[in-house]
DNA sequence: CGTAAATGTGAACGACATGTCACTATATAG
DNA sequence: CTATATAGTGACATGTCGTTCACATTTACG
């Protein structure tokens, strides 16, 4: 049932997925959806919340593997690159939970995915801050606009790869990314 | 009728506003809407068009104003910043049509909009392209992916903005935003 | 086997949103 | 002042979607 609605959730959006298109797809009937979840909402809170914590789980072990932290990031870019291609139809509901329009499904946002997403944020913000203090990166900014701003340009390369996969592929190495970070545009 | 349309699109979403909701906000009947708009995709289409040309012309002309790009990155952060400050409540639908998850309104892409900001993509794309010409910038990352990049980095200090107005306030000086680029995480 | 619990069914229902249309009011022009 | 165009109205037809519920089928188990 997850699967199905996932699917169609991240081919046409919500509002755009009827219940008893989902019960096709899933093969079921409708009224074995209504068993299963309290209503269309609560499924696809389900299915946004197993999939967020799935991938929170994997991004924040890519954070724990090493100890340094330039390889942190680098784990951070490989891991993303990952989990989102063997889950392309998630990211584009990642993307709509994480990014922008949450005001699409829920009138207000959706307080248990914004507390995990802003958590990895968090932890990905102390790996900056760890970086500083060790002298290993230099205060371009403040931890947690970077933290975002590595969020933010990855999530752009997704979203270049979902537009156009063959065009855009999402880089195999995390440097083509991080560089971005790591090298200054301006000499000095 | 658009303002109507935009405060109450921008509140709630699209699919969370129904068309006698607008009417009753602009203070007119139903179907005087239906006189000036053939249908509410219409009427929407006809909101984000109008102002996403206003912006990409705004932040364009950012671009022109000065023949250094080092300043014509400044004018860009700067300009969008103005732009959206006066405008708030249509950022959430300008972040919604390019960022992530534009099948939450129509099905498809909406390909006038795509178009737009492609092409803008591509003209602040040039700017780093030629500024890497001329040696003022290191070519850390491909003009194009440098431009997308720096078009999602003031986007998630917009979104920052948005949530949290007093916590995560747009930046005065642009470098705060642009240090990230032009200032490397690592030595050397 | 028999029976009770669990799982599954889909027609029917009611709420509600979009879009229409016959009509009124107002403005413009000859 | 009449005629014609334009702007405005809002009750309602039409259709869709989420949800329910009385019933059927399968499974679990003593």
């Amino acid at each position: 049932m997850l699967s199905a609605a996932l699917e169609l959730f991240s081919e046409k959006g919500y509002h755009n997925v009827p219940m008893h298109e989902i019960a096709e797809k899933a093969e079921f009937a409708i009224g074995t959806l209504y068993k299963f979840f309290r209503n269309k909402e609560d499924l696809y809170r389900t299915l946004i919340l197993e999939n967020t914590d799935r991938f929170h789980e994997a991004l924040t072990k890519a954070l724990e593997e090493t100890d340094d932290e330039v390889e942190k990031l680098r784990n951070y870019v490989r891991a993303k690159g990952e989990v989102f291609r063997a889950n392309a139809s998630v990211i584009r509901l990642y993307l709509a939970e994480t990014q922008g329009a949450k005001f699409n499904v829920m009138v207000g946002f959706d307080a248990d995915i914004r507390e995990r997403y802003g958590k990895f944020l968090q932890s990905l913000a102390l790996v900056f801050e760890a970086g500083i203090k060790k002298k290993r990166f230099k205060r371009i900014a403040d931890p947690y606009h970077l933290s975002v701003s590595l969020v933010n340009l990855t999530n752009a390369f997704l979203f270049l790869w979902l537009e156009e996969p063959e065009h855009h592929p999402y880089p195999e190495d995390p440097d083509t990314v991080l560089n971005i970070l790591f090298k200054g545009l301006l000499d000095q």
